[in-house]
DNA sequence: AGCCTATTTTAATGGCTATTAAAATACGCT
DNA sequence: AGCGTATTTTAATAGCCATTAAAATAGGCT
């Protein structure tokens, strides 16, 4: 049939809140110990019903990943199209990193079980990862030969502070007031100690 | 019998190996991800075996919290103890912490998946993590009234801290020089921040 | 009303895994 | 060698859960 696209928005529209379900639920028990009894419950559905908008349990973990990959890249451009000296286009992309995480597009699953993924999906995200690493990293190193970033080890200080972003979904339960604090106080704790002197 | 120390000694080192394989595999594939069998593998045993030295599995999570809850009191009593401002009192705690965590006494478990505890298990946990944080924004609160750490917003500011020590057992994987490399970094990104202008 | 499709549920199936009990093995000690 | 305990394995049980196919429901369109 016609199939218009109204069905088909609502299709996409639900898939959505799948995947926020699903992160939700990742979150709190972890991918294995999250059923999809546990994910179609937050949906009012069955757990069988989630197969008419997802092939596997995988593939809800992989595009989770997939959705939380690509916020961290969309951040991670802004900061690197932003004009000037590493250490401002560093908090620009983390502040917008922050913003995206704990913003209205979430919850974000937190990448804490890639190896249940399986191998080209594995591939995939652990490419992202660690492209998305390297460019902070190289900002940072842009900040150093620029002089507004002190010398420092910068693979360290980049595991820093992406594991302090990287914990977020951990503990972080979507309120407001609490998602204007940390896009005002990380930034600057955790940048601030690459202020050079 | 006359269970001589012997016997107990070389229990006990067992059941520390236990501990250790079982960080180990959750940290690489979560709580529910592992099965009695990963853990035993690392030992060169049978699932079954496992049940000499403990419990049951939930019971394998929940002293590998105690481990990982007591390493951070005790890093949290040294620098409560350490005489100086504020800013260099959470200095000592933080790499001492950060000792432990990477030092030989470790793998330490993630502390990421306290739903998979039972009730009373749970609520003891939580309860230590929670004293944990309140300690260290003593620490900072006391700096900012010794006028050793700048204004800020003191429980977000110990939430990014927090964060990236939670993350380390995501990551690192008991090599030496990064060990070092870590307790050389991470204190100086993570407090650098807090200085008096 | 009645058709067609989209969506969801019901009802299997099979595999994995925690757990237990009983049997087997290893090992110190006499 | 042989007893007695410590340790580990084998084998069985039972429950949970992902996945599938077929049946049921719902809603738009004519």
């Amino acid at each position: 049939m016609n199939r218009p696209a109204s069905a088909t928005q609502a299709y996409d529209k639900k898939r959505e809140q799948l995947l926020r379900a699903a992160a939700t639920c990742f979150n709190e028990k972890g991918y294995s110990g999250t059923s999809l009894k546990d994910v179609a419950r937050h949906l009012g559905l069955t757990d069988a019903a989630i197969y008419y908008y997802m092939n596997n349990k995988r593939q809800l973990l992989f595009e989770c990943y997939l959705r939380a990959v690509q916020a961290g890249e969309e951040a991670m451009t802004l900061g690197e199209d932003h004009s000037g000296v590493g250490l401002e286009r560093a908090r620009v992309y983390l502040t917008r990193h922050l913003e995206l995480l704990c913003g209205e597009s979430g919850p974000f699953a937190i990448m804490s079980e890639i190896p249940a993924l399986d191998q080209e999906q594995r591939a995939l995200i652990l490419n992202h990862s660690r492209q998305h690493s390297r460019r902070f990293e190289a900002l940072l190193l842009q900040g150093v030969k620029d002089g507004s970033i002190k010398d420092c080890d910068i693979r360290m200080t980049g595991n820093a502070i992406m594991g302090s972003i990287n914990w977020i979904p951990k503990w972080f339960r979507g309120d407001a007031q609490q998602a204007r604090q940390i896009v005002a106080t990380f930034p600057a704790v955790l940048l601030g100690g690459l202020q050079c002197a």
